[in-house]
DNA sequence: TTAATAGTGTCTATAAGACATTATATG
DNA sequence: CATATAATGTCTTATAGACACTATTAA
């Protein structure tokens, strides 16, 4: 890695700062959540509305992904959560205040285990639906762009990785799993084919109990394996093009 | 993204620094560049092999693509190769030094179009061949981990891109094309089947001319959008598993 | 008994794997 | 003509898509 431009370590370092895009599903659509930025005078892009993050404090954070669970936890309460590295941007011209370079971090997780810290409250949340390959709105910074790579890897990825079933809770139908898919992906899913993919994929296995409503019971289920993504052997869809 | 866990921005920033994976294939085998470390006093990891890269410098590079691409063509002489971010890595402990982040880019190039830069050699460079997941030995600061997650990415996308494509030079046979995804996934590739793979993708296009040898001659092909990556339908060898 | 959703079955389409066969150059 | 490699063809297999059909509960 280093070797230094300069012979001294003394040179101008570029701001470090981590970033979170916390997705989730309310009202059977895909949300992410967004942090007002605040109104002060020397504040960049003030009122506007953005991922949420800030400076890594190297007192604090022993690593990136430490720094991204702190953050995360902060505006959920989840701990936990579905948890994977997007990418990093760093310039000069993203943040007026001067170089930076953010890490950017992806999470995905049920709503029902939502719970906001009451504590860190200074700054305002919001969960903001997402249409197309973003929310229809301008975000501060590169924030637009960085939710929509967010938005495209997800979507992606739930064309062949179990990623989407980490929106639900810990037991669960396949309907209901089946139903987040479609959400996801942004289009319906085949019933049948649905099931055997899920099943002969390996992803769940059976859990006691049932779920009842208005109609038949159906089975609970569980991931086999929560901490891996399983990966399916062909993407959905290859029907046309 | 910011609100400072302090009222201003004066308190300690990591370094940051970019890293690059670089790949080619010599003598029918995946190689790695990897770089010398300085054997100074205040040297950590003195004489060990490191991937090649170092701090960002904040008056060049305008941002960490532009900062990728030096480090590349310092070693490599190549200036627009395939490349793309891997990742990025950033702890406490990781360089003695201090808190460092360090934004890892994967390049992949034919080995025909490597010339280093004459002038940049203060540091002594290497091409050492892949086994397995890595090169056989340790590396300086986190680089084994690094260098093994981009052999990982790299032969993940050769399951289900034309990733391997650009280790070839403008114009190639469809031989050659099968013969280096045979390389990079470290198995043979039914020759039938790849054809039909890689032409109903769409993935090249005929070039005139026709490489000639000691047998029948080879139709010339080129990649149809050299740009961008072709996705096929399909992973590799869905059989078994 | 009806509505609603769970769960299964059947048939087709797509693309890959295995492997055989044909084509065309050189020496 | 022998040899080597290019290029194509045939048959099988795995899994997805479309959609029909059956099963089981509550009201």
């Amino acid at each position: 890695m280093p070797k230094s431009p300069h012979s001294s370590q003394a040179f101008p370092r570029p701001f470090t700062t981590v970033d979170v895009v916390i997705f989730t599903v309310i009202d059977d659509q895909l949300h992410v959540l967004l942090v007002k930025r605040p109104t002060g005078e020397a504040e960049p892009y003030p009122g506007m509305w953005a991922l949420p993050g800030g400076y890594v404090d190297i007192e604090r954070d022993k690593d990136l992904e430490a720094c991204a669970l702190h953050k995360l936890q902060e505006k959920t309460g989840v701990k936990s959560p579905y948890l994977e590295q997007l990418g990093s941007w760093g310039s000069a011209s993203r943040d007026p205040r001067g170089w930076t370079a953010t890490h950017v971090y992806f999470a995905i997780l049920p709503h029902a285990a939502i719970k906001p810290d009451p504590d860190s409250h200074a700054t305002e949340i919001g969960w903001f639906p997402v249409k197309g390959d973003g929310i229809g709105r301008k975000l501060a910074f590169d924030h637009t762009a960085i939710l929509e790579t967010a938005i495209t890897r997800l979507r992606s990825k739930a064309e062949y990785t179990s990623l989407p079933a980490y929106l639900l809770t810990e037991t669960f139908t396949l309907s209901e799993l089946q139903h987040v898919f479609a959400v996801v992906l942004g289009r319906p899913v085949d019933k049948s084919g649905f099931r055997t993919r899920v099943l002969s994929a390996g992803l769940v296995e059976e859990a006691d109990g049932v779920k009842t409503g208005a109609s038949r019971p159906a089975q609970l289920y569980r991931l086999k394996s929560p901490k891996n993504l399983t990966f399916f052997p062909r993407t959905f869809n290859p029907r046309k093009e």
